[in-house]
DNA sequence: AAACGGATGTTAGGTTACCTTACATTACAT
DNA sequence: ATGTAATGTAAGGTAACCTAACATCCGTTT
């Protein structure tokens, strides 16, 4: 088993990812409505989140504190998806949508004020031995 | 928050650790019952464990596998304990005793065929940076 | 100002997960 | 054969979680 499959194995049920980001569970559902997050599920129906879940919680918080509606963290975040994916064809438009989507975020990112997390964005991150 | 702090986190609840480790419920509870984990509760009573009582919970599978009883296992266990104390005054009696057991458990270690367990005992720490 | 929509709070009713306790079983040692 | 350690299983109760609906707050639009 490797790191990557460590970070995405459901782990958590809603209630450790409470404290973990200090986000309520009724945020956490509207996350996950709104195609932010898709932790898995047990075979009753109850949500368990990987620390890469956790991870874009806090992310998500992250943004919302700076100002950005859920829509816009969502174009920030398929953003980050996408440059996982190694070679891939892109018509015109779209590159310039993504190009704009940079710009955005590399603004976004630089001024921050620290809100009240426990767990700073990207700290949970250093369970892991590679990040 | 350091690596110490993360890795005694109160995050699984029982039915993940019952994944992780393989174990039955009424395996975990039995193993606290004769005190060779201590994992937190909730508010609401229910078990919350950290890293480390995983980590711990592999190690009494594995000496299990081996043969060893829960008592012996505990030594182990305990001994193992005593070992992060740094300096620590001994009577002669005592360290004959240690001197045995640490005899005993690396005879132990030794002669392992492996379990059907999905996480090696130990495999669980590279969940973290400093191991 | 009024209406609207996005984000979150709150409540209700239902289900799943977990709790303890007690008794049954299995396997090994005496 | 009896005893004990380790685990299974079942019952009854509580905690944690689920969805759905409605309420609230607040910034934006009309």
């Amino acid at each position: 088993m490797n790191d990557k499959d460590r970070r995405s194995m459901p782990l958590f049920g809603i209630g450790i990812v409470m404290k973990l980001t200090e986000l309520t569970a009724r945020q956490i559902r509207y996350y996950e409505e709104n195609e932010l997050i898709h932790p898995e599920r047990t075979a009753g129906n109850q949500r368990l989140f990987s620390f890469n879940d956790v991870d874009r919680l806090l992310e998500i918080k992250n943004y919302l504190d700076k100002g950005l509606n859920l829509a816009g963290i969502k174009l920030l975040l398929s953003e980050e998806d996408v440059k996982v994916i190694p070679v891939q064809e892109k018509k015109q438009a779209e590159i310039s949508k993504r190009e704009l989507r940079e710009i955005l975020k590399s603004e976004i990112s630089g001024a921050g004020r620290f809100g009240k997390a426990s767990l700073r964005q990207g700290e949970l991150s250093r369970f892991f031995v590679n990040r």
